[in-house]
DNA sequence: GGGAATTACTTTCAAATTGCAAGTTATAGA
DNA sequence: TCTATAACTTGCAATTTGAAAGTAATTCCC
């Protein structure tokens, strides 16, 4: 799917979306952001799924242009770049989580513990507030590796 | 992406809809059953996107062989098949409207109505049941054009 | 201060996937 | 029986992906 194509009117909603989330990749860095604490080139590269570099480039660009994530110069050092959520990317934790949920109530691999599916099914709201909170506190700590990797 | 791919072991919640939603066409296919009335072939292609032909079919044995829609005869006519939704397909209409509600905060150019967006904003489950509700409807009167087309 | 290492990419190219157009098969209706 | 229609399948060119190798800008280490 091209990522960096010219704009192209909407005609309803879902097309919005999934101009901008409708391939695999970009959901994934999403997720590696939220519940693994990636931020960095390096981590999304050392992800369990493999990217390869090139559609990782790609992917970061796209959804930069799109506004859901953005780049800085990592202050400590200045090789590295830091990729944060914005306040657009992080709207996506409900739909994250409701995949999630989907996933665990129909996956027969589900890892998911009945903890979590407790916190989905009858908390979800809280849920979404406790896996925003602990991003927004992982990043501003610089070691982002929060505790909500038991939701992704 | 592979559709039809031999089974990998789920690592994450994600991966696994990834595997089955993780392209535009499988949701755009979903969309179209629940807020278009589609449930058959011919529907889908003329749909406003446009779909390939063979593109479709692909995506429509996937989603079947995933359990996300089931295909029979359309017993007035035999030359016709007929898709439907099934359990597992109705539980994405969270995720959907979720969606949905994520392209209406963030679209510019958004065509969700105030009363839509009060509706997912504020009484979010009410908005699942009614759509969820009306497909239901529209699959028994064998003339499944609801007025969901509001939603998605 | 200079060479090696590291990070974030870009480039190249083969392989896979997509999209368009042109069949094909099965059933229906006249 | 002849024609039309619905639901596909096939063939092929064009686009996208993925793996590997290359590059530029720092930073580390002696």
């Amino acid at each position: 799917m091209t990522q960096n194509k010219t704009y192209k009117m909407t005609v309803c909603p879902m097309t919005y979306v999934l101009e901008i989330l409708g391939d695999k990749w970009s959901f994934l860095i999403i997720r590696d952001m939220l519940f693994r604490g990636c931020c960095r080139y390096k981590h999304f590269i050392e992800s369990e799924e493999g990217v390869a570099t090139n559609i990782l480039a790609n992917r970061l660009k796209s959804l930069t242009n799109h506004g859901l994530i953005t780049q800085c110069k990592d202050p400590q050092n200045g090789r590295q770049k830091l990729y944060h959520l914005t306040d657009k990317g992080l709207d996506l934790i409900p739909s994250i989580l409701q995949l999630v949920k989907w996933s665990g109530h129909h996956d027969p691999n589900s890892i998911l513990s009945e903890k979590i599916m407790h916190y989905l099914d009858d908390r979800f709201d809280e849920a979404v507030a406790i896996v925003r909170q602990q991003y927004l506190e992982a990043c501003q700590q610089d070691a982002p590796v929060t505790d909500c990797h038991r939701f992704g």
